[in-house]
DNA sequence: CTCTGTGCAAACACTTTGCAGCTAA
DNA sequence: TTAGCTGCAAAGTGTTTGCACAGAG
């Protein structure tokens, strides 16, 4: 990412902070920094040890709820599924994902379209595919409702 | 599911397990049928308890090892991304996700046609849906290699 | 009989919580 | 000034490992 970007992106993050009535914090630009200076999909314990490199005395506790504080305000995002237990699924026949983030619940949908994704040549190439699908996250009925309430 | 296709389910089970050279003990029955009796996408520890109602000296270490060997025959499927720690995507451009199953590796990857996958409206109208993705999993280019080392 | 699978216990990794002092606004 | 943030420590949850005995083949 060049420079301008990432000040573009620094700005964003500074008034989705406000909007929220958040406190712009070194900590907490320090660990948005490193976030956006990698590809990596780092863990929290990833960007701990990079933003130690220039802020030695802050703690992994900060950069883990500095983190999912940043996917409240919407400027990041955890990738699907992580940091959830374990879940399992017998089924072979074809269906797709969907996870409330509220609830956690995995709800099983099926579209029979979404059953053979055509793949772009790049990465049919690149990759052994051993499994394609399409994953969405949102609010279950159940927890819509709650919402509301 | 009914009592016909849960039988032809475990017959494929078995011989998945006798082509590995895998023991056909009570407890991995025990574990398959609780797993494909449900479409909750249960954690171990759900299995578990479920199992233990017919088999109480069952374990939850046998239960966890049992669910992963399923996984590695080809009779379950973790479902996308659980199990692992919390992985951050500071990223606001649309992209994709490709898991490497064996290094953990995360890559993205961009293919413009998935940015705007069209939901039936089936699911636009029951969940609030807040992100669509499509995620593929399998053995990124290093990995591979080491494959046919 | 043999070797894999199981149950148990301990270790480990990741995340969450509670609290006292600090700091951005 | 003060509400929110940070750092520390402890507890909680989920997962892995090592080992001795049991049971499937």
């Amino acid at each position: 990412m060049d420079k301008q970007a990432q000040t573009l992106k620094i700005k964003d993050f500074e008034r989705r902070c406000r909007q929220s009535g958040l406190k712009l914090t070194p900590q907490r630009f320090a660990v948005y920094r490193a976030l956006i200076n990698t590809d990596a999909h780092p863990t929290a314990e990833a960007i701990y040890q990079e933003v130690r490199k220039e802020m030695p005395a802050i703690s992994l506790d900060t950069v883990n709820r500095t983190l999912l504080t940043l996917t409240e305000i919407g400027s990041a995002f955890i990738v699907e599924g992580t940091g959830q237990p374990r879940r399992f699924d017998g089924g072979l026949e074809d269906h797709q994902h969907f996870l409330c983030i509220k609830c956690g619940k995995v709800i099983d949908f099926h579209h029979p379209p979404f059953d053979n994704i055509q793949l772009p040549q790049e990465i049919e190439g690149k990759f052994k595919v051993l499994r394609k699908t399409v994953y969405l996250e949102g609010l279950c009925e159940a927890c819509q409702k709650k919402d509301t309430l």
